[in-house]
DNA sequence: TATTCATGATCAGTTTAATGATCATTAATA
DNA sequence: TATTAATGATCATTAAACTGATCATGAATA
């Protein structure tokens, strides 16, 4: 039926190609497909440091402000606690942080890079930066990349209590069927 | 010792804050952040549909082609083959979708919407439009809304080949230590 | 035709990152 | 001060989505 579409679907075609698949141009499926291409860009500059993105991502934000415990980690990273002290610690193994526990509040972790760890992540700055810039925004012109990153940042701004991890996923036993065991 | 930054960290400073959280303006760190976002505007979409937003997407893919098997599925939504097969299995034990082994190609199952199916994903449609209009595009200028997209669009298409699932991720016991078991 | 390779799907098992509960410590309040 | 609530971290477990192997089928080639 032509012509029939309905205003969503005006709104958010189908019709956009990515290598011949079709993909829906609505910020959900596209956003998807952008994070995982960042994903694959940072995991490809990072090949054979035997980091993920993540990890990397540690190393970087431990940079701005050199004492974090555990939750201002995971709250710079957008991860929940508990992978939090488990990338802490195994980065820690590797002797690119280290902890200590804070002085004045005993329950706290802070965390902060070894020189090991610092001068990893100052080889790998700009290899990253670099990776960043030519395979994502070299494809913008010039004077669109700031005002894309500053669309980004107004869209998360203006969104920060939906910027949470887990969000979408299913609370436990929350999917169970009636024929599993009880 | 200011003054000193690196290029990369002119380029990507650090100055961003989403809530008091300072996050880095480069693309990973921001894609990770609009994408959760998306996740966690669509989840509250569905709320009380007992959908997950990658479940809805499926819906709403089906709806394109109305004959798809399942790897022309898992290249729609970016997701891997054998995900796409439990998440069919999922919507067909809820009667959403049904498959049929293709008369021509007796090894594909191709994959289409129930009517119960499309009425869900008729209804759901606006609700889920307007939500992103409402919480994400509503930040931009009426007139920057289409831009940005675009430029998603345009990003996408240029890195097709990193558009792919499990970028990043460590292959099978790389990450052995050597005080695992063997 | 027989053999080899490619493809769609599924199975078994792994990795990542989440949830929920708990412990230790600190802050707030009766 | 004693009690209760809040916070940072960790433990045990679960959920989602992945990898690698295998099976069935189909296509290409000797």
């Amino acid at each position: 039926m032509p012509g029939s579409a309905s205003k969503s679907e005006r709104l958010f075609p189908v019709v956009t190609w990515a290598g011949g698949t079709p993909i829906h141009r609505a910020p959900l499926a596209l956003a998807r497909r952008f994070a995982q291409i960042c994903t694959a860009v940072v995991a490809e500059a990072l090949a054979g440091e035997d980091l993920t993105p993540l990890q990397y991502a540690m190393l970087a934000n431990l940079n701005d402000d050199p004492v974090v415990d555990q939750i201002g980690i995971a709250g710079r990273l957008g991860i929940d606690r508990n992978s939090t002290g488990i990338l802490v610690r195994q980065l820690e193994q590797r002797g690119l942080v280290k902890r200590q526990t804070n002085g004045a509040d005993r329950r706290a972790q802070l965390v902060r890079l070894t020189p090991k760890g610092n001068e990893l992540r100052k080889r790998l700055r700009p290899i990253i930066g670099a990776a960043h810039q030519r395979r994502i925004l070299s494809v913008l012109a010039p004077a669109e990349r700031e005002r894309f990153l500053d669309q980004l940042v107004r869209i998360i701004k203006a969104n920060e209590v939906y910027a949470r991890p887990g969000a979408g996923r299913r609370k436990r036993n929350s999917g169970r069927l009636a024929s599993d065991k009880k």
